[in-house]
DNA sequence: TTATAATTCCATCAAATGATGGAAACACAT
DNA sequence: ATGTGTTTCCATCATTTGATGGAATTATAA
């Protein structure tokens, strides 16, 4: 109960929570240096000296967002751990797609922000360790990519990160390719679940499997 | 020769080519918020009023480093184009990766325009078509994913992005993956290459290829 | 050399932005 | 009602940032 952060997401009718939510969603349309503090607080509808006294400085509610979604995204994931445990590689895949992707559609500012911290440099740089590494072994020994969890070899790492990143791309690229291809949302989603399919499962199902039409098995849902 | 851009790609060593050099690495690393004219201006070494006699606002030197990276990597897709051409689809999946991989980690700017192009917005919203239909279509035909240039289906559309993306994400994630995994740049770059076959090959070449050792064979170099 | 045009820098502006002090408004227990 | 602690807003700063006018400098042609 120390923290800001602690307190948001205890009580998430309180008004740090609700200027953590807007801040989550404007940090990741526009990034750290695009969004500004007057922006979020006129956006939840209060004062900027309002929000600078529940968050302080901009670093850290940023930084605080950034450990949100990053707490919201190992949950998630390990539900989806749960769900998956015991299956069969292929269909393990497939499911897994298939909640990972229906979840971070819901909260695409998740993606947004993740993309945001591999591919930008922020001037000042935050020394905030992001907890990758985590995901990543979890995700690696949950598709058989290693044994232990300790010990992951790199390229292990380097396929779940491909993974993952496939995902997000799809998710926080919403805007721009639903505009190029001229798609409504339900098609869009069904798109980016049938293409991860298609690029994702041969892969790791040792590219023995089906044909492109694995697509049409009754893997998903 | 009317447009400064036209100007500076004539001359290599004129100081608007000079500043659009920078402008592009930048613009790459800290996003177009996150740049400011005084940043290029001093890494030029220049005075900031030097800067805007030659560009502009600052949202057209913007649109001119975009479409500077969109002609280099056009260019440099046609010349794929030609040296895959023939070949049978494993191998000229193979050597398109080598040959955009070993570009794009020279050129690294450029994934990080294209990414932020997708996945940022920018306040004030340019009216720049990016082009990118044109990309997609080709490389979905040079991968007979399709027959016409025109009518390509959605899901080419899908493939070949999530194809380039998965290449931009290592690029632009070079610094984060990098530390991250605690690698040399080399031995990162052969990573990223031996990924993203993995990753690829097994999809596009019909799910029915070689095992996960697929890596170890001579399609690459 | 001299006139003309192109380039560069200094000084400066106005607006935007991060941040804060302090007064008012509110909640709530006594 | 009164006192105490919390929350909110108004007014305001200092800095940063995009942008420009005009003088000084440099190149170019006559």
């Amino acid at each position: 109960m120390a923290t800001p952060l602690e307190k948001a997401r205890k009580d998430p009718n309180s008004m740090k929570a609700k200027i953590l939510k807007v801040a989550r969603r404007m940090f990741g349309e526009y990034g750290y240096h695009g969004t500004t503090t007057r922006m979020i607080a006129k956006e939840v509808g209060i004062d900027i000296s309002t929000l600078y006294y529940h968050w302080g400085e901009k670093t850290d509610l940023y930084e605080s967002v950034i450990l949100d979604i990053n707490n919201d995204l190992r949950q998630k994931l390990d539900e989806v751990e749960k769900v998956i445990h015991g299956q069969p590689l292929a269909r393990r895949l497939g499911i897994a797609i298939d909640m990972v992707t229906d979840y971070l559609f819901e909260c695409p500012e998740i993606s947004n922000l993740v993309l945001f911290q591999y591919f930008g440099k922020t001037r000042k740089e935050s020394n905030l360790d992001f907890h990758v590494p985590d995901f990543i072994s979890d995700i690696a020994r949950s598709m058989d990519l290693c044994k232990t969890k300790e010990s992951i070899p790199t390229s292990a790492s380097m396929r779940v990160l491909a993974m993952m990143n496939s995902i997000h791309n799809f998710i926080s690229g919403e805007n721009f390719f639903r505009e190029m291809l001229k798609l409504k949302r339900e098609e869009y989603i069904d798109h980016v679940k049938e293409t991860l399919e298609f690029i994702l499962i041969p892969a790791f199902n040792g590219g023995s499997q089906g044909q492109t039409d694995i697509n049409q098995t009754d893997i998903r849902r």
